[in-house]
DNA sequence: CTGAATAAACTAACTGGTTAGTTGAATAAT
DNA sequence: ATTATTCAACTAACCAGTTAGTTTATTCAG
């Protein structure tokens, strides 16, 4: 049984498509892409993109799905009971950054979905934002009830430190023309990263508890 | 002579388009927003928007420039001299967050235009960006060296600041749907600002200089 | 081993709906 | 009279999605 040609499980041809396709979307939108250039840029012929993944919007979503995934299984992981409060916070937030750093589409595509008030992202809030943010809220609250952090707002704190942290990433190139240097070379990015921990530690941890 | 009707100076039509536009295209972008339904909105037919901006582009770039306009004459005013870095610094901070407060289509449409490689917003860098992140950095600087601030990176710092600033904004809808509450009512916002400053406030001024 | 059968992978060319942009005529104001 | 303003209808281009057919890999009967 079984007979005529086997059916591989990811294809050379769809992997590219999704590529491209993550490239495109996030550099022109939704709307903006075209289906004929991601073809072209996967080296494939258009009609690949409707036999491995139906429509437009399909493909879109599979972009998001396969990036987020990719977050959830390297950020979200639950963290250890053994870790301080302080030591919580920072490792989600220092975890969260270099994922940005390594996939400079995502907070492009991200911040597109965030900002199109229609679509239903209710998935995306609920399955990976919603965990994400909470996670921080309640390593702050933790670091609160301990005395590592000052007494703030929790949810608000989550708020800011996601945003100062995406909003680096999704700005970067009209960012580097403002200031007259690529902020995406490795330098730039760990010197970001290190202003922006520095900032953090000082707006949150107590004085007496700052010197390790 | 110069018989005949007299041009009009700002003609009601042409100002209901822009503002329309500005509306669609914070919505859906260049691309997905549509001619058709821009004039619609305003109620104009579509030859109008042509007859005044001469193409969707133009059009496009003419709202920014409206709202970049009144960023400009809002928030970008020469601080006084009499002020303390500090003081000129939270100015900065506090009238841009008004600014995006009541601008709501702002920060979603220089999102996109930050977001798109392809175009240059070197005009929007040079004439409008680099004024605020220069004059933010400048402030820190002047803090630093009065010793109200303690010994950050002007720069980085600058950046964070807008960062955290414009990104609540920006993603304001999706965040609402994440913690389950509209974040652009009105104590939402005042709540955000509190500790946004607070937040800044701690990051940055010294522990002897925090005491009014 | 051979080659007929089968299913997957792929392609070039097409289609139909959409939309940016145009035009020319009509109306209104001065 | 002259020019601003409005509109309905048009067109040329574009582009998401389709189709009909070809190639390639795999299986298995003889």
């Amino acid at each position: 049984m079984a007979r005529g040609r086997r059916r591989v499980e990811d294809p050379a041809t769809a992997r590219r498509i999704l590529a491209a396709a993550e490239r495109q979307f996030a550099a022109q939108g939704l709307e903006g892409a075209r289906t004929e250039e991601i073809a072209e840029a996967a080296h494939a012929n258009k009609a690949m993109l409707y036999y491995y993944f139906g429509n437009k919007r399909r493909l879109h979503r599979a972009v998001l799905e396969n990036l987020l995934r990719q977050l959830k299984s390297g950020v979200l992981a639950p963290p250890s009971k053994k870790l301080s409060a302080r030591q919580k916070f920072f490792g989600y937030v220092s975890g969260y950054f270099d994922f940005l750093a390594t996939h400079p589409n995502y907070p492009r595509l991200v911040q597109r979905e965030a900002m199109e008030s229609r679509h239903n992202f209710d998935w995306m809030a609920r399955e990976y934002f919603r965990p994400l943010i909470q996670g921080l809220a309640r390593a702050v609250e933790e670091g609160i009830a301990t005395r590592e952090f000052r007494d703030v707002d929790p949810e608000q704190t989550a708020l800011i430190t996601m945003g100062m942290t995406t909003s680096y990433f999704a700005a970067a190139t009209i960012l580097s023309e403002v200031v007259g240097r690529n902020l995406l070379t490795n330098p730039a990015v760990a010197a970001r990263k290190r202003a922006l921990l520095d900032f953090l530690e000082h707006a949150m941890v107590r004085q007496g508890a700052r010197p390790r």
